[in-house]
DNA sequence: TTGGGCTGTGTAAGTGCTTACAGTATTGGA
DNA sequence: TCCAATACTGTAAGCACTTACACAGCCCAA
């Protein structure tokens, strides 16, 4: 069944039938109903290969995500998706892990496939790591890059200004009082210096001291960052308060403390669904994903469209308080 | 660039550069590599459109995912993602939400892009619904369900049995000393279905009475389950342990008993990290989900290979300790 | 020496669509 | 009544690949 079919027996030529299949411009309303008649009738469906080689593309935009089963990431994986499939295009999705060579053969696989663009999520890119890929990309097709940057000729970063987030909570803890603020983090993707960046500029700002050993470095996970807490508790290490650069981090110690019956605020970064789960409540720093994924498509299809787009769209991120933040009015500082 | 130049600057033939690009059969090693030196000096790649259109095929699977930013399905969409891509497929990525038109048009757009198979996650499919869509797509192409049941021909399903794991649930519960299980509970999916089938056999199981004001349905996330056992509570009602359709539901559960001050069992499902943010972490059924996308994307494979798959594969779950299962033994049931 | 089988290669016919260009019919104004 | 403009429609040439088939060259057994 091809457009040969459809075109005999509806009595007309396939280029005809090729333009009702493109919208039906520059063809009488009679003949167009006919055409979508015959092919109703007949269940076709154009051959999107040869489609996609006509018209070169097939209107798919890859996905580059670190890690789709993180919950932060499958949320702009979710809203992407969303906006894309609004505006006319299929999302491919590769989800690498923190692999920095998978992450090459996957764009190197997308841009194989023909995709017209490329969004790159929460990839734990770094300025300083070989980008050549990433540029390479971009020199074929309109690439952005969601929370994360790189200045690159041809990629376009959509992000939160996350320094300034972090920066302002050292402050809000420090005139509660809070002088010792212990740092948990995770890899150091742009992201992740930046929250850094953030926090030593918080307390010098406060005139604090900054303290190497209120900085923990710990994988991404619960149990990591409880058992690194625990143990920094448990060696005698003194903090009043808790900053960390993942919600998933804030939790794990939120427990820490916990165990160590002590209650001190604590903040997270991401505001994700397990802000709201751990007990207490987190409070997180909400980076706007919403608008940063929409953002993200506009600027993807203006630049399909032939319209330029900003280098780089930075916005504002915004505190969320829950229950973490307030503990210490109630029950004081224990450690 | 395209295979012409190729072929012209490697003096051979089109059909031998062709033969080249499909994994060199019927060629001669010394003019393999002859091609593959061109092919690497002028950074050839060859049209995937093209490719498809002759091949009948660009080696894709379409992901349809109620939600991916749901932490239970992007955990599986990431695991079959990823196991799609060690077979060579990629990943067509659709996340429709619950409403059913939607779910409808995006199997048609797969369908449309001519991917090789589908793959359903959790889509919230019931044996009685309207399932037109699902049985046209089986017709063309090989269509496995993750974690979920439809008796259609054609329609694979991989999923535990979760019934049982509720049954066993309600069992253990029950010789704790728990005569009323409160049951929490969203849409009533297949899957949903088969939970609140294995809470009832479980009662008959133990002789214990079923009784409507146990059951609870709500919105699926933490607040309304929170808010609607806590008004449960409010106005009287009165059980000893919590069995939840859902993580999420669970630790809604857990919040409110805590408001109330009181401790009891509770049980989630899915063992999905937010089982262990909370506080006391939450005792969970794991639906063996890395084994179920794994065997799914067997299953699809083997239908690809012409090999035949069977119908329903079945797995049994395993119940995850954790606090919130222990917590009755320390402080006693108060409601 | 011949012929059959094998290996490697080329020719050409698909694959199903888009679209530039040409051509026909129709319309309206002069 | 005629001509130009307009509105449709068709022809055919792409698009970049795959592959059936033919064939050339070679080796070896008869």
């Amino acid at each position: 069944m091809n457009i040969y079919d459809i075109a005999a027996q509806s009595g007309v030529s396939i280029a005809t039938v090729s333009r009702v299949l493109n919208g039906g411009r520059n063809v009488s309303s009679k003949t167009q109903e006919k055409v979508l008649k015959v092919m109703k009738e007949q269940g076709y469906t154009p051959n999107a290969f040869a489609r996609g080689l006509g018209l070169n593309t097939m209107r798919m935009v890859g996905l580059l995500c670190t890690d789709v089963s993180d919950t932060f990431y499958a949320k702009a994986v979710s809203l992407v998706e969303n906006e894309l499939r609004r505006n006319g295009f299929d999302s491919l999705l590769c989800s690498t892990g923190n692999d920095f060579a998978e992450k090459k053969k996957c764009i190197d696989l997308l841009l194989k496939r023909r995709v017209d663009a490329l969004i790159l999520i929460g990839s734990a890119f770094r300025e300083s790591a070989d980008n050549s890929h990433i540029e390479k990309a971009a020199r074929q097709i309109p690439v952005v890059i969601v929370n994360g940057y790189i200045r690159l000729p041809g990629v376009h970063c959509v992000l939160c200004d996350e320094e300034s987030a972090v920066r302002k909570n050292v402050r809000l803890l420090s005139r509660q009082g809070c002088d010792r603020i212990l740092y948990v983090y995770d890899t150091l993707t742009y992201s992740g210096c930046r929250k850094l960046a953030g926090y030593k500029a918080g307390l010098k700002d406060e005139g604090l001291p900054f303290r190497k050993e209120l900085l923990l470095e710990v994988p991404k996970s619960v149990g990591s960052a409880e058992k690194a807490v625990s143990e920094l508790i448990g060696s005698g290490g003194r903090f009043s308060a808790v900053l960390a650069s993942e919600d998933l981090l804030a939790i794990g110690a939120l427990k820490a403390l916990q165990k160590a019956g002590a209650s001190l605020p604590v903040i997270g970064f991401n505001n994700s669904v397990l802000a709201e789960c751990s007990s207490p409540s987190l409070t997180s720093v909400d980076n706007m994903l919403e608008t940063l994924c929409h953002s993200a498509v506009g600027l993807l299809t203006d630049m399909m469209n032939g319209k330029d787009a900003p280098q780089k769209v930075e916005l504002s991120a915004r505190l969320v308080e829950r229950e973490s933040f307030r503990v210490q009015e109630k029950t004081g500082g224990k450690l």
